[in-house]
DNA sequence: TGTCTCTAGCGCCCCCTGCTGGA
DNA sequence: TCCAGCAGGGGGCGCTAGAGACA
């Protein structure tokens, strides 16, 4: 218990002993500084069984196989059908039963339930915005041509 | 005591769909 | 009527943090 206790103190400080020597982020635990080094390294060691993905963590791959295998949905609406994978998303949901939209624009009267519905609606006030079209589609279209490449290289295999 | 593992949570990005206003 | 722009709803993954389990 007191073990139990000292550990959720630390919780409380700033303490992060554990460096990452690539990009000098400071973590709690050598475990969550493995994770984090492994995102830099592309190093990802739980492979799906059932296909070709891979996660840094457990947690992502355990995931993963709800929404592409098992299909489990432990989420569900109490006021519809709905059910989900993540919790984070049930909640997201029921904002469109409470009608709550905490996320308001600083410009205009639009609010939103979710940030990125923010960030989307920000982009149509921006000057910026038409270079930010540009850029999407540049984003795309590299990788459309990425996606051909790689397509190529498994045909190749 | 240190590490592994699970769960929770926030964030980001994307897709599909429906509505609306202008051509 | 068609089309582009925009917002709503939701799927899927990236990453971090806290805490239980275990050697």
């Amino acid at each position: 218990i007191m073990s139990s206790l000292n550990r959720h103190m630390k919780t409380h400080s700033d303490e992060k002993p554990h460096v990452c020597h690539l990009c000098l982020k400071a973590f709690r635990t050598v475990t969550l500084l493995r994770n984090h080094v492994n995102t830099h390294t592309g190093t990802r060691p739980y492979k799906c069984s059932d296909c070709e993905m891979a996660f840094v963590t457990s947690g992502e791959l355990a995931r993963h196989r709800r929404y592409k295998h098992t299909l489990e949905k432990p989420f569900k609406c109490s006021m519809c059908k709905y059910s989900s994978v993540e919790a984070s998303k049930l909640k997201r949901h029921i904002r469109s039963h409470t009608g709550e939209r905490p996320y308001n624009c600083y410009l205009c009267s639009y609010a939103s339930k979710d940030t990125y519905k923010l960030k989307r609606h920000m982009v149509t006030h921006s000057v910026l915005f038409q270079a930010w079209l540009i850029l999407h589609s540049m984003c795309l279209t590299v990788r459309e041509g990425l996606k051909k490449k790689k397509r190529q290289c498994n045909i190749g295999m």
